[in-house]
DNA sequence: TAGAACCTTGGAGTGCACTCCAAGCAAGCA
DNA sequence: TGCTTGCTTGGAGTGCACTCCAAGGTTCTA
């Protein structure tokens, strides 16, 4: 709970979360003011999910034109990105919420982080575990099925 | 729709239904009348669930006492075990729903619930590759926060 | 034979992750 | 300048898979 004294150390911005694989991006950094319906077309997220996702604190500090119309970056997008792999493990909204938080509080909570992605990479290897198991149900019954049958497109 | 006259040969019942691997029960057949209690002890399933899927249809032909209660054999055991499996790779409930429907129809399904197994299947092996995809960008992120500190329990 | 623990039902409630709505402002084009 | 399409908000609604409830009957142990 308490927080440190910021470290001196000159890091940039960029390390605090983590640079992601070298995805590559719409439009280069600079020309990254994307809309809302831009940003559907490139995550398959609806807007309803994006906006939810603000409101909630999953998807902090997006910019704004001086219209208030929001303008995703490429930095958000690489965000998203990685808040849908979290996504397909199953990972609870408010554990992904509770991700970002730590993000926000900067440095200090590495270590927090770093025991959470742990935690979920348990619990990712334990679904892909489980899911090896069904695939061996499923093969035994499909070949069970496959075998009662006169092999209807065989040759 | 239509259901054709009963085939006459001899099969087992057992055969319509694609034997499981060979679980061990709690009990021996013969003495697999289980109650509603015990069968939440050996599944893990809540009693309001195991009502749940008899009511949709997930749970056809439970036996019952001669007052009423629920006597579940070795044989629903093992269809639990096996709708738990399917359970667990996301499968809708309604997809299980209909392949009940398809057992209860008998051997004329044989071929619709092999497609439907094998569908499941190509869902599994895409889940173990979305899983094995955020595994890496997991281990990454991990390797980043731990090179940031200086190892907490080194040594 | 009493009392506790267990079982029955239909229907209503819960939690999660979205999903939609209405009313109004913004942006781009003829 | 008008028209269409897009974006904004808070709050309400949806679908799934359970989860719980009340009121009453059943089973087991002492």
């Amino acid at each position: 709970m308490t927080v440190m004294e910021t470290t001196p150390a000159p890091a940039p911005a960029k390390v605090d979360v983590c640079a992601a694989a070298p995805e590559s991006h719409p439009r280069p950094n600079g020309q990254d003011r994307y809309t809302i319906s831009e940003v559907v077309a490139f995550t398959g997220l609806t807007a309803h999910t994006l906006r939810w996702y603000e409101r909630i604190g999953l998807m902090p500090d997006v910019d704004r034109s001086h219209t208030g119309q929001r303008r995703y970056s490429n930095h958000d997008l690489d965000w998203l990105a990685f808040v849908n792999k979290l996504r397909l493990t199953g990972m609870p909204v408010a554990h992904m919420v509770r991700y970002a938080e730590l993000v926000r509080l900067g440095e200090e909570t590495f270590a927090e982080r770093q025991e959470l992605l742990e935690s979920t990479r348990r619990d990712v290897l334990n679904r892909m575990a489980e899911l090896q198991d069904t695939l061996a149900v499923l093969d035994h019954k499909i070949n069970f099925y496959a075998g009662t049958r006169p092999a209807p497109e065989r040759d």
